[in-house]
DNA sequence: GCCATAAGCTAACGGTTGTTAGCAAAAGAA
DNA sequence: TTCTTTTGCTAACAACCGTTAGCTTATGGC
């Protein structure tokens, strides 16, 4: 990077590769601390808790997918196409922030109330959104009529994984990515 | 339950409740023997250790899988249906294993080594079986040529979520979830 | 130069962690 | 019965937890 860092950025960076790595839980202050270069109560200068820390990355995470959305979702109009661009951008939000995207996907859980209780309910209104499009398609006739709700949730299980193929050994693209998941499931497997 | 249940069987089972509920590495073991009823220091005449537990949970899970597998590659020949069979073999294993197949999937990071390695393998070999089917149905021309690991990701993701599903409101029977995602996964969304 | 703020430090707090030692009671086998 | 094994208990250890207090040093604005 050609931008030099401030301490409570490489904080969050930082706390985001361990949390990561070990999980929210398993990760001690004193750690955090000594990855980043400085003494474990340095740490209370630039964020007030451990949970605070945590808060951020994943209300930042909330806040890039819901960006990513509402701007792909004004962008085409047929069912098929809308949905493949919201799984692109989503896709996008996720390889562009690795290490954010799985905190935010598997440690959320640890938030402490009333974070805990807004972040769930950020969650739910994405989902919606999603579903939503599912509906439509299907009230248009663009879509299969499906039990939408596992449908939605079929979809975003597979979506929220890719990031785990970034981590792969085969490299592959996002582009690559995101065509081949939107291709399977709105076609599907059969020949 | 009409059978009485040994403290080590109790001592399993509330540890699968509470490493899912709250995760492996904020559950102490203090918490866990008051549930189940004893002191801490009794869980030691069970089990030898935290790890312990985990291990046993995950890998009992691992062979509940292949055991299912395994029977339900048999059954069909043709490759549709032979995924099929598979599909609704590991969501049957889910179901029956709510609470362990949670903690199978989110917490086996925090088993140690060598079961760490051990268990990454087994899954790798689980995964490929699955692959196995797919880049078969490939070639013999039942599925699109698609990028198959890309694909047996895709499918895995949304298997492996599906406990989520059975914890959501609506009340969605084994049969119809299974039923439905291979659906969606075999013919896609599109009308 | 002066002052305020930011950002680091050491020491330490009360509490919790997984685990062991050592002992007692219960259960089962002979 | 007597012996062994199992299963429980209390007490405790060393290590670690997130966090605070209080102090020093560097930074930036005026």
């Amino acid at each position: 990077m050609a931008t030099t860092q401030t301490t409570k950025e490489k904080v969050k960076q930082t706390a985001q590769k361990l949390f990561r790595e070990r999980g929210y839980a398993a990760v001690g202050m004193r750690e955090l601390a000594k990855e980043v270069g400085i003494q474990a109560p340095s740490l209370y200068n630039h964020y007030k808790s451990k949970d605070d820390l945590l808060r951020e990355i994943c209300f930042d995470m909330a806040q890039y997918f819901f960006v990513a959305f509402d701007k792909a979702v004004t962008t085409e109009e047929k069912s098929p196409r809308k949905l493949k661009a919201v799984i692109k951008a989503h896709i996008s939000v996720i390889a562009t922030n690795l290490e954010a995207s799985e905190v935010f996907f598997n440690e959320w859980m640890f938030l402490e109330q009333p974070h805990l209780g807004k972040f769930k309910k950020l969650r739910f209104e994405y989902e919606m959104k999603f579903r939503e499009i599912i509906d439509k398609g299907i009230k248009k006739g663009d879509f299969k009529k499906m039990n939408s709700k596992l449908i939605a949730f079929a979809i975003f299980s597979a979506l929220n994984a890719t990031y785990e193929l970034y981590r792969s050994n085969e490299k592959l693209s996002q582009e690559e990515i995101a065509e081949d998941i939107s291709d399977l499931l709105l076609k599907g497997l059969k020949s």
